[in-house]
DNA sequence: GAATTTATGTGATATATATCACACTTTTTT
DNA sequence: AAAAAAGTGTGATATATATCACATAAATTC
């Protein structure tokens, strides 16, 4: 177990600016869990009690709307998951679903304090990381709520082809229901749209699987024209 | 000018942790200005250049969406405005407007993050209201797009009177075209429910006067029955 | 205080998308 | 391999709300 975290792979960009002795108590302050395809790591409504770190894999953030789930978003580790929960409020306002297989540490909230406390650099990467997911939200609740479904759908292709998949070929890591509670859609309004864009060639589509044929023009119908 | 911002009467619960001497240098590496209604405190596009913090008034924080231009939120002082794009981008993402007459503080980014930096308290307080917009963000948007227009209308009225002005009783921060661009609506649509309310006994109006009579009734509608 | 601009009220119409209903397909379970 | 469940495709219909087009009212400007 020595060095396990010193030589994590896989380190967060606050995690880089640790010393040596700081990865020691890490080492000794997380548990490392696997978690497989839909099964929750947190759960909305509960107590967080940890900071949770996704190490592995790729998780959605959903909370339940006034009518229905809403997927906030996809994210890839590496990344913190819930950190505005373990400060901002004691009980989980949203819920993180594994996509795929996935490895997350979980991290002793007070040894994560004292972190803060004492190491300005890891404290300082935490805040530049809340500060990027603000602004990120921002911009796509406008997007959302001003672009037709078309326009959104458009986007989560792209998403999930330049920053989760980093590939034009890639397989939806959900089905066709929750695709439309990212995009706030009904299923069906996807299912017709993704026929409708294949038909128009601008992606091909067998099952699940997806390749963007034409970036040119899905960029064009995302920015709504 | 000495003690300036020590015996100033509205600090923000970071500020609150910090010593004398620290004070003695937040005097010094500020100014204080004033905005009058309308004007503009941080411009989308913009770079960004020091810290802002409102320290009186009302100010709305909007940004360019697609289509139209969106409103994310009414803030109140005290608070901190463009944290996340301070630290987050250089280039503001969103406009924050004053929405009367407001009092901004604004404070060298140097100086500001030399704070964070030596001041592990002050850090974990901004890392707080990070964390607590970022929550808030979350549901607002969850709501914004499920709910239909009532609901929202019914939700920013609620807001209003709670938080913002609170008071049952109180005068519409902005014309109907600002409100429909807080709720995702048109124009026309806002001036249609308010006089629905109206007529449902819900609210009395006059001008941009609002009083809320039937709190329970607008209860049940942001909660869409 | 007359003229101009800005804000609001209200009907008629258009439209994007939800919803319902059911066939078909794929995956999972037994 | 058969049976059950979950996921998908596609037409017909309903509906909330945008949009257009004006009328009226209030606030600014000259």
């Amino acid at each position: 177990m020595k060095n396990e975290c010193l030589n994590c792979i896989c380190k967060s960009k606050a995690a880089e600016t640790l010393d040596d002795c700081d990865y020691d108590h890490l080492s000794t302050n997380h548990a490392t869990v696997m978690f497989s395809k839909g099964e929750n790591i947190i759960r909305q409504g509960t107590y967080s009690t940890n900071i949770a770190f996704l190490r592995s894999g790729l998780a959605k953030i959903h909370l339940a709307g006034p009518s229905h789930e809403q997927i906030v978003k996809i994210v890839k580790a590496p990344t913190y998951l819930g950190l505005p929960t373990t400060f901002g409020d004691k009980i989980n306002q949203y819920s993180v679903t594994a996509i795929d297989k996935v490895e997350v540490c979980f991290i002793d909230v007070t040894f994560f304090r004292k972190l803060l406390n004492e190491k300005p650099d890891f404290s300082y990467e935490i805040i530049l990381e809340l500060c990027r997911n603000e602004l990120e939200t921002y911009s796509r609740c406008a997007n959302r709520t001003q672009k037709q479904v078309r326009g959104n759908i458009a986007d989560v292709l792209l998403d999930l082809s330049d920053n989760i998949f980093e590939s034009s070929c890639f397989s939806l890591p959900m089905n066709q229901a929750e695709l439309g509670g990212l995009v706030d859609t009904s299923r069906e309004s996807i299912s017709r749209i993704l026929a409708e864009f294949a038909k128009d060639g601008i992606i091909e589509m067998s099952g699940r699987k997806i390749e963007i044929v034409n970036k040119k023009s899905l960029k064009l119908i995302s920015q709504n024209g």
